[in-house]
DNA sequence: CGGGTTCTTGACTATCTTCAACGAAAGTGG
DNA sequence: CCACTTTCGTTGAAGATAGTCAAGAACCCG
């Protein structure tokens, strides 16, 4: 998951299992904190989440990190590129994964319906990632910020007492990891969200949104 | 094409078209100018460009612009998302495109080999750009012009006079808003490449390479 | 040659980072 | 369950990097 601008088109996706095949493989449970696959690896499955979220990273050899995307559920992970893994992929919160062959994409492997679904997963990935580079490259750091709570809302967000509010499972260092920040930037840009009254900030990882339309003004370039 | 780091792994794509249909299309001619296609049009063709440059852009409502990428031979462009385009494409030097349906991505079309090779293309793409992430979230001014012009030298650099040279056929203002910077930064990261004897500049859309060796060290993060 | 665009350079500014300190939260072991 | 340790988040002050604004130079094209 692209968290971007708030049309995105992959706010919409299927949350459940794909087109299933008669040789449909169980379903995987995966704790948080353990690994899925590592940059390098052979690439042998793809996974649809459909519970929980996942984190993708890329390191530089000098330790700098960038959060690829985060893995909710009716993502598609594990897309290969000459055959491997191109970012390191571990859980974040306890996540049940639909696997599917990798041949399953590559050649449909006797089910054109999957195969077709998974190749729409990653043609959505690219759409997904075009808009990202938007974020990463043009947008001041109150600009990510609102963007990023906006689609995390409009995606997994839930109503409680009258107000939308979000559950943020990844630190403050993923946060600015993804969007090319660093973690005292992203800590800064929230306590000025929450001074001028937009969102409110439960407990660190839960976030309430006050004031929707002011934060979508601002991640679409409104000075405050 | 992602101008990443130097390890690119699309920098060894194929320049000869893919996998020959019974019914291939022919070659198409562009002009340096025209426009390939635009943001939001329904998605007809995919192109793999044999020859000349193409540019891939998104505009922001406010006018901000990111180019998505360069299309240089070797590379497919055109892939669609919910059946659209999600850029601006146009030449940036005379092109020579061919052109593939649609349909040969999504279902193959009865030529299953160059559904393949296309989707293929679209698995190294998501790749390219999880490198690109890096390259915008993560370096400074220096080591993206540096990358950029490693990447671009290894893949469409070619030998004179006993030293390599890079044709730059896009404007400082493309070079900017493919790095995600400004043009005058790209320009004077230019100048200061020149003054410390690393790069010349021949004339202002052809770079010569004085010291490789310093130029990829810039590029991956050490300090001048 | 002339006019418009693109590129370069300078001075100044803003934004974001860095470094540092402190407080809150979460994990660990007795 | 509590004390201890470690990690994570927030905040402040200072500094650096890149952006903005403005002017002039180089380049391109008819």
């Amino acid at each position: 998951m692209y968290v971007t601008i708030p049309s995105d088109q992959t706010a919409h996706a299927s949350h459940t299992p794909l087109a299933r095949s008669t040789s449909t493989i169980a379903e995987t449970q995966l704790k948080a904190g353990s690994y899925l696959y590592f940059e390098g690896d052979k690439v042998e499955w793809l996974y649809q989440v459909t519970a929980g979220v996942l984190r993708l990273t890329r390191l530089l050899e000098d330790g700098r990190r960038q959060v690829i995307a985060f893995g909710y559920p009716g993502d598609v992970v594990g897309f290969p590129s000459n055959g491997q893994h191109h970012t390191d992929c571990d859980v974040l919160v306890d996540a049940r994964l639909q696997p599917y062959r990798r041949s399953m994409l590559e050649n449909g492997d006797g089910n054109p319906t999957l195969h077709r679904e998974l190749l729409q997963a990653a043609l959505r990935e690219i759409s997904a990632m075009q808009d990202h580079f938007m974020m990463l490259g043009r947008k001041s750091a109150i600009e990510k910020v609102a963007s990023f709570l906006c689609v995390l809302t409009e995606r997994v967000g839930q109503d409680i007492g009258g107000y939308r509010q979000v559950d943020l499972p990844m630190s403050r260092g993923d946060i600015a990891d993804f969007l090319g920040l660093t973690t005292e930037t992203v800590s800064r840009t929230f306590t000025q969200l929450r001074k001028s009254k937009i969102i409110a900030i439960d407990n660190i990882h839960t976030i309430i949104m006050v004031r929707p339309t002011a934060l979508l003004a601002l991640s679409l370039g409104d000075r405050e």
